[in-house]
DNA sequence: AAAAGGTTCAACCGCGGGTGC
DNA sequence: TGCACCCGCGGTTGAACCTTT
């Protein structure tokens, strides 16, 4: 015997609520609390179905809900616990108090998943997306275009470019399976990714911004990447600290001036976190690198 | 001004876990 | 133990709205 329907569809109304219906909703509501959801819509006098009248009051109707844009703090939230649970849209919601599981998600896949594809991150593995890291087309272009060299990584992505690169070279397969396996486990996460302003990104906003400055700090000037130099100094994973996120709600913590944490407070408006995420994710390639050395 | 294309988000759908009989 | 039902979850849809050409 198969499963039931949740309602009897004849008869039944679909599509958008009106104010009558809301009304009818939140009256029985309050007055019988939520549940029983088979029998609300026939009580109510709601030609609707159970599930329609929950997905109504859970999504919209419930007075805690809080509307309205979604602050720094709260889109911070939601790609950490994102990072660790996954599309758990309940177990996110569950910790931004007002805010649905549905406007969630929606928020997740409309802003936050673009703008992470954006930036080079997987938004599924929070980590840099090894299906756009040809590394031979990366590389073969970079030394094509040497003398006119602007390329726009992140420099966590040159570093799997170059170890890629320099253990194609050399490594038999089940090395290079063992590599990639290594780097998946030591790559640094999205939040990590977004929240490097301690380390690189400061140097990358500041003022008096130069090429050699750009060299990221955990990889030597002059440094050829060869399989023998894997290690965890090239993995330096930064210590989580939400007070100096990258995306941390206005005046939530004060820092220093010129720091990145700063400029973000700045930001007001989509643009600006777009402007700065962007910015996040460029920067030269030192004149230091040898290609040759690894080619 | 209008058409085309893109974006947003409320609502729907199907599935699966939990529970009671 | 198995079935029916309730409920909640995550994926998907489509209408409304916005932007671009």
């Amino acid at each position: 015997m198969g499963r039931s329907p949740c309602c009897d569809k004849n008869g039944l109304k679909k599509g958008p609520w009106t104010q009558e219906e809301d009304l009818k909703l939140m009256e029985y509501v309050q007055l019988h609390g939520p549940g029983n959801w088979r029998t609300l819509p026939k009580n109510a006098g709601l030609q609707r179905c159970g599930k329609s009248c929950r997905l109504r009051w859970t999504n919209y109707l419930r007075p805690d809900i809080k509307r309205g844009r979604f602050s720094f703090e709260e889109e911070e939230t939601i790609i950490q616990l994102h990072s660790v649970v996954g599309n758990k849209w309940s177990a996110i919601a569950a910790r931004l108090p007002g805010r649905t599981d549905n406007e969630i998600k929606n928020y997740w896949n409309t802003h936050i998943r673009k703008r992470l594809l954006r930036n080079g991150i997987d938004p599924v593995t929070h980590t840099p997306r090894l299906d756009l890291l040809d590394m031979s087309s990366i590389l073969n272009s970079a030394q094509l275009n040497l003398l006119n060299l602007q390329t726009l990584v992140n420099p966590e992505v040159l570093k799997l470019a170059t170890l890629l690169a320099s253990a194609s070279a050399s490594a038999s397969n089940q090395e290079k399976m063992f590599l990639n396996n290594q780097m998946n486990d030591q790559l640094p996460s999205t939040h990590e990714l977004l929240n490097q302003d301690s380390t690189y990104s400061d140097q990358y906003l500041s003022s008096d911004i130069n090429t050699q400055n750009l060299v990221p700090p955990c990889l030597p000037d002059n440094q050829v990447f060869l399989p023998s130099e894997i290690s965890d100094q090239f993995f330096r994973v930064p210590e989580f600290q939400p007070s100096n996120s990258v995306l941390s709600t206005p005046m939530s913590s004060p820092t220093p001036l010129n720091s990145s944490s700063t400029f973000v407070n700045s930001c007001s408006t989509d643009d600006d976190r777009e402007t700065y995420c962007t910015t996040m994710f460029k920067f030269e390639i030192p004149e230091g690198i040898q290609f040759d050395d690894f080619m």
